[in-house]
DNA sequence: CTGGTGAGTGTACAACTGTGCACTCAATCG
DNA sequence: CGATTGAGTGCACAGTTGTACACTCACCAG
């Protein structure tokens, strides 16, 4: 493109790692580059897919020279796993805050929208890499958030167990709600972090459509009658 | 070009274009070899993403020489948006089809499936490619999946306004609920994708998951009412 | 028949890739 | 305390990347 020196800017754009004060234990500090690692990983995943992001870039990113990746992951795929453990995390700790207060479905639901609006808000990043992955990835990734989207939906069943009108459900059916449930809880995190203009009337159409989206199945599921 | 020991298989795997015989005009011939060029593009796609996607690949698979590449298209996200307008053409087909002969909503429903079934079997690496870059590709492709899908959407939106238990929505209501059951489509695609084992079992499994999904999202819709 | 057009070729290059190897030197252990 | 460990360094290498440039030569219009 340009006709620039510096192809790409050096090192400027570290994270944490070698920058910041070496204090505390041998452990520690590892621990803390480790997550410098992460982190960079993240960011650049904000504008790239983790199957185009090179160990080589994460590595500049973190602050670290690229050889010494190996000392914490044994592969980019490693570090991918990881990245989608950190991010369940962030996810089971808005669903149970969500749980905390069971009231009427309606209000629930309008909550829980409310309590999702923040999370993805705040941990934009964890919510963009796991929706992206989820059907972009490849190979590892793809399948460790696969395998935790689906015990997430199993303990949604669980809680959507609780529910007088869903009492006589079959565990299967209950599944299914769920794994729409949550489809569409991803959706909504998609349209919040991938809106344009960001503005306070675009969020608040985004959550009501979600509101409204997740009433329409809570009804659905109200008057279902189940048959062949 | 002759004994060359190289490392990766030269051009053995090449798909089209230069191995195909050469007859028909020169209009011909380049639309050849720009199919040749999305089809070996959507051959990879299998096992990546499109964003590590490599010029180079494309064009070695393609059977021609990686300078060759730009009389076709000027950059590989030309050649990305080109293969969504090529996968939205299969969907549009499969929606025609589905809307061909218009019944009761229950067995309506178990038509689409069924369509939709056979259309993912049919054209796997269109749908792939579709739910793949929906949320997980970069720039132009997922820009221009969002914008078809959404018109996709709204085309479903007007079907579904001919239904004597939605006559009274509004278009917005519509469109929601249009959008609900596009993602669910797509999600049903994912699972019979992926699915493994590939067996019969597994595809009646997940057909009829899609079939339960759909009548609760329709079942909601019947006793909605709308309201603040 | 002749000249221009343009799809495809071959060579070249600088940038970037993953990773092997030998190293430093501070934190930790016995 | 001295010995060991291991996180991070620097260099090296071969392979791949996008794309610039000059080219061939079958085709089609005149």
């Amino acid at each position: 493109m340009s006709d620039n020196a510096r192809p790409i800017s050096a090192a400027d754009t570290r994270t944490l790692a070698a920058v910041s004060v070496e204090t505390g234990s041998r452990q520690e500090r590892k621990q803390r580059t480790r997550q410098a690692l992460q982190d960079a990983a993240l960011e650049l995943l904000a504008e790239r897919g983790f199957g185009s992001l090179s160990l080589r870039e994460v590595t500049k990113k973190a602050g670290i020279v690229p050889t010494a990746f190996y000392r914490h992951f044994a592969s980019m795929d490693e570090l991918g796993v990881a990245l989608v453990e950190e991010a369940m995390r962030t996810l089971r700790r808005m669903i149970r805050e969500a749980r905390s207060d069971p009231r009427t479905s309606t209000h629930m639901i309008r909550a829980s929208v409310a309590t999702l609006y923040e999370h993805v808000r705040a941990y934009e990043d964890h919510f963009r890499f796991l929706t992206r992955e989820r059907y972009g990835g490849t190979g590892a990734v793809q399948r460790a958030i696969a395998t935790e989207l689906k015990l997430f939906a199993s303990e949604l069943a669980v809680d959507l167990a609780r529910f007088e009108n869903l009492r006589e459900w079959s565990t299967d059916d209950l599944h299914m709600m769920a794994e729409l449930i949550v489809t569409s809880m991803m959706a909504t995190a998609v349209e919040l972090i991938e809106a344009r203009p960001r503005d306070q009337e675009t969020d608040e159409r985004i959550t009501g459509t979600a509101v409204k989206r997740l009433r329409l199945i809570v009804f659905g599921a109200s008057h279902w009658r189940s048959e062949s």
